[in-house]
DNA sequence: AGTAACGTTCAATTCATTCTAAACGATTTA
DNA sequence: TAAATCGTTTAGAATGAATTGAACGTTACT
């Protein structure tokens, strides 16, 4: 039995609202991304609204925290007074570019209480120099897989 | 002005506190992790809960927290009834695999997704196998970061 | 002008998670 | 044997984040 298209793409929906969670981001976000990822085309604010059925107020900020991260983008059609939005050109590799931004600012922070431990601590000072080479690592190995996509 | 061991041994531990939290990590778990980067040796249950100020019902979760994710390790010390914990040996590569894990599982997810869009629509595959793509090139890049700890 | 529809904002509510504190069984010490 | 100490568990309180719903200013229709 193969499941109908509605009901594959309401699952998928709602996998991307959880994935968002576990990352972080509001679920509802998720499940806007994971909307406009499987229509492709533009939906109008109020359908975003009406198919996942939150409030406006919920869209309203959705799709700006979107936005802010350049995963969708807002379009505007002449005649029509509702928003538009669509999948942004290269999602994926923006969405990298802030989870590596993150990743960095961990390092800067714990790098900075490596400068603070004073040198005739140096087994101290070299456990936490390796801490901050984990977050070191991962922004670096972001950034590889940021250009395989 | 240079700051006191003890400032900078606090501030380290409530910054591992934080990054924990960013993580979806329980904050005093990430602040027992801290304090035993920084101090290297061996704590025992009561001194995690006294330094910290915590209960020790939040150490007892914290601490099969970490030891589940192989983080630190359990010691038991002949003659002594406390337990006793300290930086597992390689804890940093440990992190990563969790991480990959779940990078791993969402990969799956989406991959399930894409396996029951029916073939007469291309471009929605398309575009859900992209996503799926996404992770799984975060965790390919996270096992290469791995390696290099 | 007046009405309706739009997107945004913010206070209030709901919801989930974290943490505490007390109770518990097990083990040691006096 | 009694009392104390250990780590765990759990119910409940505290905290924090997400979502709603109403109010608002703006813009477009009639």
């Amino acid at each position: 039995m193969t499941k109908s298209m509605a009901v594959v793409r309401s699952e998928f929906i709602e996998k991307t609202g959880i994935i968002a969670q576990n990352q972080g981001i509001p679920r509802v976000a998720g499940r806007v991304l994971g909307l406009l990822i499987f229509d492709g085309e533009a939906l109008s604010f109020g359908d975003l609204a009406r198919q996942l059925q939150v409030s406006r107020g919920s869209i309203s900020t959705s799709t700006r925290l979107l936005e802010d991260r350049a995963l969708i983008k807002r379009l505007t059609k002449p005649g029509e007074r509702q928003d538009f939005f669509q999948l942004a050109e290269h999602p994926f590799p923006n969405m990298l570019e802030k989870a590596q931004q993150e990743l960095d600012r961990a390092q800067a922070d714990i790098q900075a209480s490596v400068a603070e431990i004073c040198p005739n601590r140096p087994d101290i000072k070299a456990r936490v120099q390796d801490y901050a080479r984990l977050y070191a690592s991962l922004s670096a190995s972001i950034k590889t897989a940021r250009k395989s996509l």
